[in-house]
RNA sequence: GGAGAGGUGGCAGAGCGGUUGAAUGCGCCUGACUUGAAAUCAGGUUUAGGGUCAAACCUAACGGGGGUUCGAAUCCCCCCCUCUCCGCCA
């Protein structure tokens, strides 16, 4: 969520910046223009009040005094009393309403895009920072997709998963359950090392989570719902993970607080039908280690280069060759103000395909869930800095194991790193 | 699912119609005492919005939403959540 203050105050600003995303998307003018009457209001409100209030005083004071209730005296006072009444018995639901209005529109406003996001129109104009691992790029001929090799081994079952649920659904059989684990245990083991703290949320959440992180009022399409019960199934451990926190006055010598968190996520992929329909890439059900920060606005910035150090040390230690890209301001999703994507070289199609994406919140999410701290001998209270990364997805993770370690004999290699948990060396 | 209890400041916990934004304790901050610290004493310490150069000041908030009243943390209604016991269950 944008300061409405900062809108108020800097309203060009802003413009320029949610331009930045896409031209003529965005329009700040009406939240301006309710602002201006809101606050107007407001302050004919705030003077009823404060003159019921003196009323309210006065009679208790006399009644004390052991005034009689009856007296021209007090029966003058509550008179006026129910004037004022009724007037702002009209003026309330006016404010009330006006700011509704306000609130929800800024909620459909995305983050601003930082000053040092490239400014770009769609995803074509992202830019790649650095490439790692060209070395283990091996020959491509004769590689079969991640879903061919694994169906071939037994250890991908598509055509079943969909009998049991729909299409976009898996089960990993045997030693691909095995190395599905194997990966989600690595992951996280290694980021725990890293110092972040191991957390198992729900994966059930309600809308006001949904809305602490941004997937709400905007996206609701995109994730799956449990209408009776106000609750949805979470599309990544960012929402429970952050909203742990959710309306809490952290301790400033508390910060950085350091997450990492396996969950399952749930997608609906609308709108996606025809991409990605075979493999792991595109599931409305997939695992994924999170990591998640909050952190002091002051040290977002290298918190956030740090986060994606992180995830880049699973591609490495995996030794699956990916490159950096940083988002333009028009492919950067709606709560994040910077990002980094992680692609990782999936050989059979000869392309890098997204595998984590890292972001900087600044303060949108923590303002929207009301996370904040407090700093010793200041008075008052800051929005935390959210930041968030994949660390990273398992099943593209598996997918581009599956193809980078495919050997000729048509066996895969267990990733070194891996055969402590496997046991084995090829699948 | 049945029965009961309860949701108050950073935390614990009073208040149950009138100058109560809220006793008390803990925590925290400032000062005194001390070589320093502890202990002790005095004072201070919620958040949000508005206002101001900065203050003063004004308004709101005692789970959420309505209602009664000149006036509600306190009374009434609805909803949410938590806890205890019973039942069921991984």
């Amino acid at each position: 969520m944008l300061d409405l203050k900062l809108i108020r105050s800097n309203p060009d600003l802003v413009q320029e910046r949610l331009n930045a995303r896409k031209a003529g998307e965005y329009d700040i003018q009406p939240i301006l223009d309710l602002d201006a009457q809101q606050r107007s209001i407001e302050g004919d409100r705030g003077q009823l009040q404060a003159r019921s209030n003196e009323i309210g005083k006065a009679i208790g004071q006399k009644m004390k005094g052991g005034a009689n209730p009856q007296s021209e005296e007090i029966i003058a006072l509550k008179t006026e009393g129910n004037e004022v009444k009724q007037k702002l018995a009209d003026l309330e639901p006016q404010e009330k309403e006006l700011k509704a209005q306000i609130k929800a529109l800024i909620l459909a406003l995305p983050n601003l895009p930082d000053a040092t996001t490239p400014i770009g129109a769609n995803e074509t104009e992202n830019v790649e920072i650095r490439r790692w691992g060209d070395e283990y790029k091996k020959d491509a001929t004769g590689i079969l997709p991640h879903w061919d090799i694994g169906e071939k081994l037994g250890i991908l079952e598509f055509s079943r998963a969909v009998k049991v649920a729909q299409s976009r659904f898996v089960s990993l059989m045997g030693a691909g359950a095995a190395l599905e684990r194997a990966l989600i245990n690595f992951m996280l083991d290694t980021q725990i090392e890293a110092g972040y703290t191991e957390v198992m949320p729900p994966v059930l959440v309600n809308s006001e989570s949904l809305t602490g992180t941004g997937q709400l009022p905007k996206f609701a399409e995109e994730s799956f719902r449990c209408a009776e019960d106000d609750l949805w199934l979470t599309p990544t451990a960012e929402v429970p993970v952050t909203n742990l926190y959710r309306d809490e006055v952290l301790d400033a010598e508390n910060l950085p607080i350091a997450h990492c968190a396996y969950t399952p996520c749930f997608r609906r992929e609308a709108g996606s039908y025809g991409k990605d329909t075979r493999g792991l890439i595109r599931l409305h059900q997939f695992n994924k280690v999170e990591l998640v920060k909050f952190v002091h606005p002051d040290h977002s910035a290298a918190e956030h280069e740090k986060l994606v150090g992180n995830a880049e040390a699973i591609l490495q230690a995996l030794k699956l060759p990916y490159r950096v890209l940083e988002l333009c301001s028009g492919d950067i999703g709606f709560s994040a103000g910077k990002c980094y994507d992680l692609e990782v070289w999936l050989p059979s199609a000869g392309t890098y395909r997204e595998i984590s994406s890292c972001s900087n919140f600044y303060d949108f999410q923590a303002r929207r869930a009301s996370i904040r701290f407090k700093e010793p001998k200041q008075k008052g209270t800051r929005f935390v800095h959210t930041l968030n990364g994949s660390g990273l997805a398992i099943g593209r993770t598996m997918a581009a194991v599956l193809e980078n370690y495919q050997q000729p004999n048509g066996t895969v290699e267990v990733p070194e790193v891996l055969r402590s948990y496997m046991r084995k060396d090829f699948l």
